[in-house]
DNA sequence: ACCTGAACACCGTTCAAGT
DNA sequence: ACCTGAACACCGTTCAAGT
C-alpha cells in the first residue's frame, strides 16, 4: 500500500502518463475545456501552459498570440456542434441551420462576443455558410441577394447570443432594463410616451420566441428587399 | 527668474492649475479622450488616473468597476452624437436614425463592440428608442411588433458596426475573408461550390450600401412579420 | 468623505539559454 | 526544432492609513 493513493507523493510517470507532447491540438483542447468550466476569462497563455505542465513561453510555437488562439477555439467548438439539417423545406432548413449555429454561441456567450469581430475559419464554418447558400437559392433568392443575406443572418444569430453574454447570472440583462424603464417611468412620463406604454411588451417572449421571431423577420425582408447594383442616384 | 521655467522643481498650483478636484464627469472625459486617441485598450483605472494625477484606487470613488466605467463612455458618447431627424416620412426618419446611431458605433467600433453585452443606459439612449418607437407606430407597425423591433434594429446596427472592429487596418476583414475564399477554391472546388461561386459577390458593395440594404431587409422584415402571441403549439 | 501608496494576484509577450 | 525560466511592462482591485 505505499503510497498507492498518497496524494502528497509527487506524481510518477505512471500516474502522470509522460506529459503529452505538446501539439496545437492538445492546447486547443485544454483551452476549451478550461472555457467551458471556468470561462473565457481562465483561457489565459499562463493557465493553459499551467495545465500542460509548461511556461507560457511554450505555447508560442503553437499559436501565434491570444487573438489567434480564440480564433481557434471557436472553430473547434463548430467542430463539435450537431450535424446540419438535410431534411425538410428550404426555409425548415435554412430555421435549423441558423438555430443550430446559434444553440452553440448561445451556450458560449462569450465566444459569440469574440465573433463579432474575429471572423470565424474553418472547415465547420464553411459547410454551414455553404449550406445556407444551398438553401437560399433553393428558395429562389437571387444570388446577389443570397451572397449577402448570408452575412446579415449569421451576424444577427451572432449578435443575439452575443446579447445574452455577461458576467452576470441569467436574467441580469432584463432585470437592468425593467429597473431603467421604471426609473424612467418615474422620473418623465412624459418625456418618452412610446417606451412607457411599450415597457412591458418591450421585455415580454422568452429568448427563443424573440430568437425565432428575428429570423422570420430576415428571412421575410430577404424575400422582399431586391439588390439593386446602386441605385442611390436616382430619387 | 529662480525656477519659473525650471523643469525638474515641483509644479506649483500656479503651473498645474490646482489639478481639477475629481468628479465623475472629468474622469469619464479623460476616458473618452484617451479612447478617442489610444483605443479602448489604453483606457485602463491606472492610465486614467496617470492623467489625472493621482491612483487609480482614487477612480473606485466614482466608478464601480471597469465595466461601469465603460458604460459610462458609451453614454458619454452618444450625448456627443448628432440631433435627432424630425424631418421626413417616419421611413426616411427611421433609416436616420438608426444611420445616426450607426456612425457613432462604426467611429468607435470598440464601443460598438462593448455595446453588444454592455446595455446602455442614460437620457440620450432613451431618446433614441422614443423616436424608433414613435416612426414604427407612425407608419402603421403594431405596438406588439415595434416593441420587438427596436431590439432587432438597435441590435443589427451595432453587431455592424462591431464586425468592422478588429485591431487592423481598416480592410483587414475582408481580405482575410478573401485568402480564405482562395484557399478554399484551391483546396476543394467541389465541397463549397456555392461559395466558391459567389464569392466574389459575398465581397462586394461598399459597407454603406451592405449597412443600407441591411436596414431595408429588416425594416421590410417587420413590415411582413406578424407577432403571432405564441403560435408554436398548433401546427 | 475623499484620497493615497503599497500590496496582492494576476496578465501577454520576448528573449537568451538550454536540450 | 522545441522548450524553458526569467524578465519586462503592464493589468484590476483592495485595504490600511492618512487628510
Amino acid at each position: 500500500m505505499e503510497h498507492e493513493n498518497d496524494i502528497t507523493a509527487p506524481l510518477s510517470r505512471r500516474e502522470r502518463p509522460a506529459k503529452t507532447p505538446l501539439t496545437r491540438e492538445g492546447i486547443i483542447d485544454v483551452a476549451v475545456t478550461i472555457l467551458e468550466n471556468e470561462g473565457l476569462g481562465k483561457v489565459t497563455m499562463r493557465r493553459i501552459a499551467a495545465d500542460l505542465d509548461t511556461g507560457a513561453a511554450s505555447l508560442y510555437v503553437y499559436v501565434r498570440n491570444t487573438e489567434d488562439l480564440h480564433a481557434r477555439i471557436l472553430d473547434a467548438l463548430l467542430g463539435r456542434a450537431a450535424p446540419l439539417p438535410r431534411a425538410g423545406s428550404w426555409r425548415e432548413r435554412l430555421v435549423a441551420l441558423l438555430t443550430g449555429y446559434g444553440t452553440v454561441l448561445f451556450e458560449h456567450p462569450e465566444i459569440a462576443r469574440m465573433t463579432m469581430t474575429t471572423h470565424p475559419v474553418g472547415p465547420h464554418y464553411f459547410r454551414l455558410v455553404e449550406s445556407i447558400l444551398e438553401a437560399l437559392s433553393e428558395g429562389g433568392v437571387p444570388d446577389p441577394v443570397a451572397a449577402w443575406a448570408v452575412d446579415v443572418l449569421l451576424a444577427s444569430v451572432t449578435a443575439s447570443a452575443a446579447e445574452h453574454s455577461g458576467p452576470s447570472t441569467t436574467g441580469e440583462g432584463s432585470e437592468a432594463l425593467a429597473v431603467l424603464a421604471a426609473r424612467i417611468a418615474i422620473t418623465s412620463g412624459e418625456t418618452y410616451p412610446h417606451i412607457v406604454r411599450l415597457g412591458d411588451e418591450m421585455l415580454s417572449g422568452t429568448g427563443m420566441e424573440r430568437f425565432t421571431w428575428g429570423l422570420d423577420v430576415l428571412i421575410n425582408g430577404i424575400l422582399n428587399t431586391p439588390r439593386t447594383p446602386s441605385a442611390s442616384a436616382s430619387s
